[in-house]
DNA sequence: ACGATTTGTCAACACAATGTTTATTATCAA
DNA sequence: TTGATAATAAACATTGTGTTGACAAATCGT
């Protein structure tokens, strides 16, 4: 039910199409992409392009979807190389977040021009929130349970905290990623914890 | 310099083609609406729309200017009474923070339908920070100023809280503003000043 | 290596929205 | 009332859209 084997010709389209359309979203905004640029820029007939995308737009759901895709495997390897060298207790709960949320701050830097494109202010909001949800929510889940605080009180500064993670990773690849990984990681755990403490001691 | 006398006719003609756009942006997305329509729906020719407007993201990006002079005035306003009614050192700073946050969000509400489209997800995050920068500036630097942060190890974390207060006002609007203004007033200080805190007692 | 299948290409098509222009009419400010 | 300004209506070339059917080329299973 995952990979069928998919035909060469498609995997080559779909491949020519996503990279002339990437290029064309660092030029400017995707309302202003026409379907006829992208086929020419990818050098393949317009009925191919509507073969496999709608419109644009789809075409940019479609690449997210992708991105998605990737983060959690990307995660799910990171959970299976601790599971490996599993050693359990040796280092704080907090150490272990922070490397976790080193590693995410690894893969935007090598990954640093489809992120630039779809984390930073040209991609959608509800995407962006999608993916720190993705990274985050195991973090945030662990670090308030069994805190005794109400899921509706925390709807709220969770909300806060997962758009924030947004804005904060922003402002790192705005800045061309010039703090290291590290110091972003801890900050931002730093900033989670804290805000999650506030919820505590209320 | 300000207020020259705007002609009755373009007044109306701009008023009909705002209140077509807004109500077309409630029913689909911007990429999905056509002049044509715009035209339509407030029942003006077509040449007139294009004496005014560039295209729909021209429109939208005049409403959105609009919307922040009006936030601007509004925030002059609460100022004057502010200092009208002086009555320095009575009340906590805290509190003070307090209530200018909840003026602001009972202002979001009482502009319930304009606010739901400009900032929540339909709308662009650059256009929100706006706002949030507008309203949480004076806040925040005022609870800054002092402590010896330096400018640029605050950014990061300023970056994570004008986005987390997007994010915590768009909770409130997808939650149909059950939550009061003045909880919310009171949360979005709290975690505000609790990431402040952090960053001095580092 | 084969044949069947799938995929991409090409040209053509009707259609719709765009952006601009012109002459004409209606409305405004003074 | 009058001169100025704005909106209208109709027409226009242009451009992108989405779809179609015949054809050629590449791929896959065997």
């Amino acid at each position: 039910m995952k990979n069928q084997k998919i035909d060469r010709r498609v995997k080559y389209t779909r491949m020519v199409i996503k990279e002339a359309f990437i290029d064309l979203l660092e030029k400017k905004d995707i309302s202003e992409i026409t379907i006829k640029e992208i086929c020419e820029n990818a050098d393949i007939n317009r009925a191919t392009f509507y073969a496999h995308y709608n419109d644009q737009y789809d075409l940019l759901r479609k690449i997210e979807d992708e991105f998605l895709d990737n983060i959690k495997e990307y995660l799910d390897m990171l959970d299976n190389i601790r599971d490996y060298h599993g050693e359990p207790g040796r280092k704080s709960k907090q150490a272990d977040h922070v490397l976790l949320a080193e590693k995410i701050f690894e893969y935007i830097k090598e990954n640093a021009k489809l992120c630039k494109l779809l984390l930073s202010e040209r991609g959608g909001l509800h995407f962006q929130k999608k993916v720190m949800k993705l990274v985050y929510d195991p973090i945030i889940s662990e670090l308030t349970k069994n805190s005794g605080v109400t899921k509706d009180e925390a709807e709220y500064v969770y909300s806060f905290t997962i758009t924030g993670c947004v804005g904060f990773v922003q402002k790192w690849l705005d800045d061309d990623m010039k703090k290291s990984t590290h110091y972003m990681a801890e900050t931002v755990i730093k900033l989670t914890m804290g805000l999650i403490d506030l919820l505590k001691g209320k």
